[in-house]
DNA sequence: GCGATAGTTCGGCTACGATCGAAGCATGAA
DNA sequence: TTCATGCTTCGATCGTAGCCGAACTATCGC
């Protein structure tokens, strides 16, 4: 087998805290610059950049430049769902302090996913979209006829998501509610709408804020 | 944030490769003796049982032991999960050379995934029991009316899978196919059966070679 | 041109951790 | 008991990688 080498390269990547910081920091889906991730590492420009460069080298990260600044992002949303799974782990094996404040109870009510929406209520967005049959499939999910006229009403034109080489649904494992939640250009469309139309806007960090109208109308659009 | 502390001290874990070595030797749901394992990674027994007290004090692995060996394995399929992203990471950013040597398609074909079967043929298994609605349910997954009386008259007795802690169904991401096949009390089930019945047998390493009458009557089975 | 800000590269310090030899404990066999 | 096997602990060595100060490059505004 001897395999160890190609995954401890990368787990060795996640594994230096600072590294692994920046990482989480990013795990919301925006780009972020040399400077901030360095705040956000405890750790100085000089090491930030150092630390950067690896992650970039191997993939994980993406970046590009706009003027003075560097922005990075996390590669793809499978770096996410690593991340999302060490934390799983994390928890379970007690590695971590379960800080039940009311920070935590926000995140794990609505929080961001990459670039998507995870927690409580995208988990039960999820259940709500299969329950009326909008999509459907096990694992390489689809929507149905019902679904893309339902999205089309709702202003995501799902013809627009098709021609992308992103997939357009796709599960992603909720690490609070060990459930899934949509992803995919779909699922990203949605967060996009979400905010657009001031339903929710975002607090620090991952937290995603609904207002009292804006979660109203939510569960009345997807019938929650 | 500043969560990362808590999963760069698990990933770190993973990145060492002696240690990353041997959890992907412990991938295949056996349990293997420290010189199995020192010989897995490529390192004297001294050093493996150092590296084998971290994973078992951060409970990655349980250990057990019988007279004078100790047995370790995952302390769950959680762990292999997260490998198996690793894995998938590595494949997506270049890390890992595609070698698709024979024993690499017998791999993808049909091979062991913790206590469960994974590969081609356990995805198609699957679709087929889902297309069969002997399962339901997006992710959280239960079985039917249907699929109980079925897998009774196949000899599983789910009443007995029921009562333990582990959870009856859970879908498993499948690293080679990167669609989900079936995990869990029931997924282990099934391995041990198919074992059992002589239709397939394990392999160098993870790889679970089928007879081909053993084929046949697993298709015949289960309608593939 | 100048200064200011953002980021990179270099060099040296430091510390942690992986490694193995050797000795120490158990368990099982004779 | 005595010996062999499987594993653990101790101690010392050695590399590597993280870290920061300082110098250097690039972009922007003036």
């Amino acid at each position: 087998m001897k395999e160890g080498p190609v995954i401890s390269s990368i787990a060795a990547l996640m594994g230096d805290p600072a590294r692994a910081n920046m990482l989480s920091a990013l795990m919301d889906g925006r780009a972020l610059t040399v400077t901030e991730l360095a705040s956000a590492a405890g750790v100085t420009i000089q090491t930030a950049s150092g630390h950067l460069a690896k992650l970039d080298a191997a993939k994980l990260l993406k970046s590009e430049r706009q003027g003075r600044h560097r922005y990075f992002r996390l590669s793809g949303d499978d770096v996410g769902a690593v991340l999302e799974g060490l934390m799983a782990l994390a928890q379970r094996t007690g590695a971590v302090r379960v800080r039940t404040g009311p920070k935590d109870t926000a995140l794990r009510h609505a929080r961001v996913c990459y670039d998507h929406m995870a927690g409580e209520r995208a988990v039960a967005l999820f259940g709500a979209l299969r329950e009326k049959d909008w999509i459907e499939g096990d694992d390489d999910l689809a929507l149905t006829a019902a679904g893309r006229a339902f999205f089309g009403g709702f202003g995501i034109g799902v013809g627009a998501l098709e021609s992308g080489r992103r997939p357009v649904c796709r599960s992603c494992l909720d690490w609070s509610e060990r459930r899934s939640h949509l992803g995919g250009a779909l699922g990203a469309a949605i967060l996009a709408s979400v905010i657009e139309r001031g339903w929710a806007r975002r607090g620090q960090g991952r937290v995603l804020a609904f207002t009292p109208p804006g979660a109203r109308a939510f569960d009345a659009t997807f019938g929650l």
